[in-house]
DNA sequence: AGGCGATACTTTACGCCATAAGGAGATGTC
DNA sequence: GACATCTCCTTATGGCGTAAAGTATCGCCT
């Protein structure tokens, strides 16, 4: 299941993300708080780390935490929001493990290349973030700060303002679409205990089987097939790399 | 909730794709069959395009069938082998409405353009595709013929056969990011009745009270957003347009 | 003609899910 | 000490996919 995320309350929503201040603590009756924001937002992580997006349920996260699913909506206002906390935090991850320095130079293949190699990764780590609904984007600060990163990276190519939206659409989505593709193909290997490999064999051969004329009916399919070294086992770097030299070869042409 | 599809039984569900020859029905007692799989598939993907993937359930397919939720487990094994259906049936409808004639010309640009085009478009049609999971491609027939359909396109620009699954990876994956960024917009418009500027408005203005400091932590961001001509409503097509103006620039440079 | 096995479909049930509603106990201010 | 407030719990509602088992209907075979 994918999950909708930036579907909950926005005004609260984004109140958290960019942490809001709390109410002031004087004043204030009844029982110190036994939990934050933060404690469930890192709980939520891990269990989606560790189980999947479909393990996450309220219950999970409320149980990691010594609680019941009830006591986390004190905190948090639906699992919606909870998703968009879990979201900006794990992107977040990509500002922080950054070198502080100065942009480096005027390479901005180089910067751009980095930049999607972070991304990639932080997908990778965390692929319940592909599950997390994109538009209407959450606007947390660590996306924020992701595009922002982005476009500092474009900025020495020079690319003429109109064409700048669609440059970071081409770019994000292709990162994102590839790490989706990536992530997916190692859960189904996890899940079955079937490699990428075994896997692509075993559908060849019931394709074959089911239609006998395959090779008639998808020839630039099989000559692709049979061009590349082997069966498409672990092609996602190789392919990943291609099409970002694509991507940036199609950059450098539009000035 | 995005949803897994391709993680049913394998073997049942490509027989199903591929239109398995049904066991005989000479010899056979019991009452006769009132539904089949393609009224099923027709059903959900009815009900998915009417209220969303996160209304189709099994009992909301089977209710429009006049049916219970169990009596399609007669024809489908689950519900993930009736996504993958509903996913192939779909992509259907890009190689039926096209032109029957020959490729044209050696225009492989304008031919690309074509095959972005429609499958946009398809993704429109039907949002709740974007939901099911793309990882270990379900291999339908139909989408084995998107697949080669876009080869064939590309096949004028000579390609080396070393970037051909790098260059379908970004452009699949670019049309299937952008259509998703679209889709969700629209869907959020239709449930809150806001639409897309006025929600942005929105957005900004709390993001300005929420972080003063934006413009200078984000200024690239805020340079970007006060060039576009106005905010960023129905950009969709445009991103969609230079973005893919992009990918192919950079396709040309790769010979 | 009558019976029997296969098949289509239903009802019921189980264990999940998010979360609304309301109550219990702890903690602070007055 | 009274009371308001806050955390966290229990309980309940209405959903989900689907397992299990029951019922009704049909076709073949004797």
């Amino acid at each position: 299941m994918t999950v909708y995320a930036g579907q909950g309350d926005a005004r609260r929503s984004l109140a958290l993300l960019w942490g809001a201040p709390e109410r002031p603590r004087t004043g204030r009756s009844g029982p110190k708080p036994g939990l934050n924001v933060d404690a469930i937002v890192s709980a939520g992580i891990a269990v989606a780390d560790a189980e999947g997006m479909e393990a996450l349920s309220m219950r999970a996260v409320g149980e990691r935490l010594g609680r019941t699913a009830m006591a986390l909506y004190t905190y948090v206002p639906g699992k919606a929001e909870l998703l968009d906390l879990m979201h900006d935090r794990a992107l977040a991850e990509l500002s922080t493990g950054l070198p502080a320095g100065p942009p480096p130079a005027d390479d901005w293949r180089a910067a751009v290349t980095a930049w999607a190699d972070g991304l990639y990764a932080c997908y990778l780590r965390h692929p319940w973030m592909l599950r997390v609904s994109q538009a209407r984007p959450v606007l947390g600060p660590a996306e924020l700060a992701t595009m922002e990163s982005l476009l500092r990276a474009l900025r020495p190519a020079g690319l003429p303002p109109r064409r700048l939206r669609g440059a970071v659409a081409a770019l994000w989505q292709f990162v994102r679409g590839l790490a989706a593709t990536t992530a997916d193909a190692r859960a189904a290997a996890a899940a079955t205990g079937v490699t990428d490999e075994d896997w692509w064999h075993d559908r060849s051969a019931r394709l074959a089987e089911l239609a006998p004329d395959f090779t008639d009916r998808f020839p630039l399919l099989t000559a692709l097939q049979s061009t590349a070294d082997g069966p498409p086992q672990d092609s996602h770097p190789d392919t990943f790399r291609t099409g970002l030299t694509i991507l940036l070869d199609g950059l450098a042409a539009s000035c």
